[in-house]
RNA sequence: GCUGCUGUAGCUCAGUCGGUAGAGCGCGUCCUUGGUAAGGACGAGGUCCUGGGUUCAAAUCCCAGCAGCAGCUCCA
């Protein structure tokens, strides 16, 4: 007899050599049908899997992250047999799991489409209901290398994992795959399944290794997950700020200029409100505002090492047969301005923020609405400081970041720390202090983290910040990099108290990171229905007929008087009309005006979003509006 | 940059077998003067992405380039 320990703490008898599967059974029968695999003192295994010993013992369902997945590996198992049994000639390479999904990459020459999909997905669909069973199989590293010889994809495979036992698990009519599993124990367990999309993939991720297929599908537990999830892209799809910024008409791009955006008017109102806040936050953090160059002279550039290290990302150009750079970032212009007068210790930490444009040349392929461009403003600041400020430094950056992201509406953060990468200046001691400076500001704080190794700057560690919008989606914005080695390089220094020139400390910080990358985060979490404070057009006044249009536009002059952007529909469309319209343009608050407001001196005040109308006097509503525009909520309700 | 897909009116998209282009929305003019999610009529608007090729004839077929989209790699 055994004795295993389930989750709950229970012991459980069972005969010697039971399996996991049969462990489920003796639990319940929901729970055998329910399994996908077992965890055996935390290591995941098949359900076939025979007990020894006493071990602690827990079956795992897809409703745990683990259950779902090996359901989705196995998934991409079914998929690959899918696809080998239409394209015999297809060669295996890799199939993970991913968020949401798996993919299984392919080598074959001939591409498989979108219209495949069905095909393949009806093929699945014959392997899922089959329902056989899937069988490990072991053998010694040196058996699987000779069983799988000629295959330079799994040979490599081979080599690459651990251990010194080789699985392979097969399924239905001969289809096998050397896998470390666990998975599933039949193909009737894949859940609810769909292809998703095709790409290309290079070997190893290696842009010089042969591009392969990579075939993307997702599963889920049930047909209604799967229709959850599917919901959930097409609402994603529903907020792309590349359409709603066309729509709503603020901002556009151009053949003309691929990655560099045009703000439209509408779209500089919001760009404008953004800035204004930051402005404000910047001069309460203590924060002085410049403004350097675009271009300057080449020789810069090969001081501050971006010459060396940041070429390929460079715009270049030539003035009067002089080489000269559109600056990618703009540290160095602003060391120029630092050494423009003599610093004292008295004058540290100086904090200097520049809303500066930059370019930076990205792979034609990586563009991406105002996500991913060629040109975008930072929101940009470098603090000059002492050694010993540096912590306290990093500290106020943090909160001026935590502040400004709840303004906004993100209270979803999460953070990392990028160290040395392997394209760097300075030495190996300046990069341990940097990065030990960081960390310790971070632990001060309490704030948890993530470390990407290499990951930093080639000047400097780095801290990225990162937010989370309402559909759970991450995107980075601010970052705080911490620099000796451009002070050393443009010999930067301050008088200290013993009148020795010493060299500061230099800290690069970005908040928001890139406005252009902002404003698109900002349309697809709101999903272009922008809270009142950001809206391009906060009111529009809307007249029943042209009867009241004295007194419409005497609404529209009284509140454009107050300070809101104020619109009016004078048009000879219907009221009905109107108010589609401006639902359409997003529109917080529409003003229904007609002879029974005009008499009472009133306006009918309906939200955008909602079918009621209140009525008011404009004076009520311009208190309401001006409130809410102060503490910058995106709920309309009043 | 690489792989695949796409490119027709301001926008979203039809366009059959190769025979010189259509709809809806939007825009303009007029009619309509109305009460909370789209009233009616008429009209203007197109280098069918660009350049080659095949053909009597190309939006349509072929080649190249450009741009966009989905990914890969990279990144704010």
């Amino acid at each position: 007899m055994a004795r295993v320990t389930l989750p709950d703490g229970s012991t459980l008898e069972i005969a010697e050599g039971s399996t996991a599967k049969q462990v489920a059974e003796r639990i319940g029968a929901g729970l055998a049908k329910a399994a996908v695999a077992a965890k055996i003192d935390d290591k995941l295994v098949d359900l076939s899997t025979p007990i020894a010993n006493s071990p602690r013992l827990q079956i795992v369902t897809p409703k745990d992250k683990d259950g779902l997945n090996i359901m989705r590996h196995s998934c991409a198992h079914v998929m690959a047999e899918a696809i080998c049994s239409l394209w015999p000639q297809t060669r295996l390479v890799y199939g993970p799991t991913v968020e949401d999904g798996f993919y299984y990459d392919i080598d074959l020459d001939e591409p498989i489409r979108p219209d495949d999909f069905p095909r393949i997905e009806a093929r699945m669909r014959e392997i899922a209901e089959a329902d056989k069973p899937i069988v490990r199989r072991e053998m010694s590293r040196q058996e699987a290398l000779e069983e799988l010889k000629g295959d330079p994809y799994k040979t490599d495979n081979i080599q690459r994992a651990e251990g010194d036992v080789i699985s392979f698990y097969s399924h239905g009519n001969g289809f096998r795959d050397l896998c470390r599993g666990p998975h599933v124990p039949s193909t009737g367990k894949v859940g609810s399944f769909k292809i998703m999309s095709v790409a290309g993939a290079y070997w190893h991720g290696d842009p010089t290794q042969k591009m392969l297929q990579r075939v993307y599908g997702t599963s889920w537990p049930t047909k209604k997950e799967l229709d959850e999830y599917l919901n959930r892209l097409e609402e994603a799809k529903r907020r792309d700020h590349r359409v709603i910024g066309r729509q709503l008409d603020l901002f556009s791009f151009s053949e003309m200029g691929p990655g560099f955006a045009f703000i439209h008017p509408k779209g500089m109102i919001v760009w404008n409100e953004i800035v204004d806040f930051m402005r404000q936050l910047n001069r309460k953090y203590g924060y002085k505002e410049i403004r350097t160059p675009i271009i300057l002279n080449e020789e810069l550039w090969r001081r501050s090492g971006h010459w060396d290290h940041y070429k390929e990302n460079m715009y270049f150009c030539e003035i009067d047969q002089v080489g000269y750079a559109v600056k990618p970032m703009n540290c160095p212009g602003g060391c120029l301005l630092y050494k423009t007068t003599k610093h004292s210790y008295r004058e540290l930490p100086l904090r200097l923020a520049e809303f500066g444009m930059v370019h930076r040349h990205e792979a034609s392929g990586v563009m991406h609405g105002l996500f991913r461009v060629r040109q975008f403003t930072q929101d940009d600041a470098h603090i000059y400081c002492a050694p010993n400020q540096i912590e306290a430094e990093i500290i106020g950056v943090i909160n001026l970041i935590f502040e400004t992201y709840r303004a906004f509406g993100f209270e979803d953060f999460n953070v990392e720390l990028s160290t040395k990468p392997e394209n760097h200046i300075g030495s190996d001691e300046i990069w341990e202090t940097a990065t030990n400076a960081l960390e310790a500001a971070l632990r001060h704080k309490q704030i948890p983290y993530k470390i990407n190794e290499g990951d930093g700057a080639f000047y400097g560690p780095k801290i990225d910040f990162h937010i989370k919008d309402c559909l759970s989606r991450s995107w980075q914005l601010g970052t705080i990099q911490l620099d000796f080695s451009m002070p050393q390089r443009f010999e930067l220094t301050y008088v200290a108290e013993d009148n020795a020139e010493k060299t500061p400390v230099m800290i690069h910080r970005a908040v928001l990171g890139s406005m252009e990358r902002f404003l698109g985060i900002l349309i697809e979490q709101y999903a272009g229905a922008l809270p009142l404070w950001l809206a391009p057009e906060q009111v529009r006044v809307l007249t029943i007929s042209e009867k009241t249009n004295e007194y419409a536009v005497a609404v529209q002059a009284k509140l454009s008087e107050a300070g809101l952007r104020c619109g009016i529909d004078l048009s000879d469309e219907k009221i009905g009309a109107k108010i589609a319209k401006s639902h359409g343009e997003k529109i917080p608050y529409m003003m229904v005006v007609g002879p029974k407001e005009a008499e009472s001196n009133m306006v009918s005040v309906r939200m955008r979003g909602s079918q009621d109308s209140r009525t008011v006097s404009v004076e009520q509503f311009l208190a309401r509006a001006r409130q809410k525009i102060a503490v910058k909520t995106a709920d309309l309700a009043f």
